[in-house]
DNA sequence: CGAATATTTCAATAAGTTTTGAAAGTTCAA
DNA sequence: TTGAACTTTCAAAACTTATTGAAATATTCG
């Protein structure tokens, strides 16, 4: 295979993934190229590169960034701002799972809680049924909460091979 | 809080979170509702909760059974078919981790498998930078899809439970 | 069988999301 | 202070996805 029909592939593949995963398919994409790239690059090469709009590129870099996994480097002697993404995969994937926990699952838990504050005729099987049901719900966010706290405090691999010792 | 207001606020939440986990919203909130129904919902009462047409209520309740988080049930004298939701949330989380795995981590393998196979001068820094990214996610990738498939096949609660006692 | 009831399909439409590109804003060297 | 180089914004357009509802199909019962 052709380093130039790998690369495509890939991107085309990263971007797929962010898809389903409800992350734009632009943004995935450049985070895949810097992912690749082994110098920073700039705005114009990542709008050449991808053949996206200025305005497209601008923003989608920015969203990287505030998820953590991109970053604004200075080249020297440059004008331009250029981009690097992160490179270690554990810690994209710690800093995707610390964004998506406070963007999802915190306000879920939240509303969870709140929702255990009804009143009404406790032997109301429709009461009964909703009540049973958010509690298990809150067990099992919780307990997913913790794995997840785990697994963002962790900056090397030992979750995983502790893990991985344990349910074997 | 009043038992209406409340039971409103759940779907609505888990049809929010559905959305951003790319299920749609209206699967996420048939699944709500019959989670905390009592009894088994036929077609036409869950599109009268909801306010939807029947296309779009046969279409989602269809969709969740693919998933198997719903299942069609039989109501003595009954002519309709009327569904139920598995109320067990942690066989509903490994059902969903199980479907997404299936769909989206695995051919993301399978792509990345092939792109090791790329041919070209293995000291140009832009190949060099190529298969170390290629190779890293790989590793990633299999380490979550070990995890997911423990996940997967725990049937019990001891995943979690050893889990935080590791961990911990 | 045939009528009544229930379910499924799908083309048209509506709703939602992403992208563009031009204009406005910013920065900085001269 | 000016203007060239660069970045940001945002309304409109393009694209994607979800929903409707009526027609087609299937099922059940007398």
């Amino acid at each position: 295979m052709k380093f130039s029909d790998a690369k495509a592939q890939f991107i085309q593949a990263w971007g797929l993934l962010g898809a389903q995963w409800g992350i734009n398919r632009t943004m995935a994409q450049i985070h895949a190229l810097l992912l690749i790239a082994p110098e920073p690059m700039s705005a114009e090469e990542i709008m050449e590169a991808l053949d996206i709009s200025r305005g497209n590129a601008n923003m989608n870099v920015r969203e990287l960034m505030n998820w953590g996994i991109v970053e604004k480097v200075l080249v020297p002697g440059e004008r331009k701002e250029f981009f690097v993404a992160e490179k270690d995969i554990w810690k994209v994937g710690t800093a995707i799972a610390r964004e998506r926990k406070k963007r999802e699952l915190d306000p879920v838990l939240k509303v969870l809680l709140q929702l255990n504050k009804i009143d009404g005729d406790q032997k109301d099987k429709h009461i009964k049924a909703f009540r049973e049901t958010i509690q298990n719900i809150q067990k099992f966010a919780h307990q997913t909460d913790a794995a997840l706290n785990a697994f963002i405090k962790s900056e090397e691999n030992w979750f995983y091979s502790t893990l991985l010792k344990v349910i074997r």
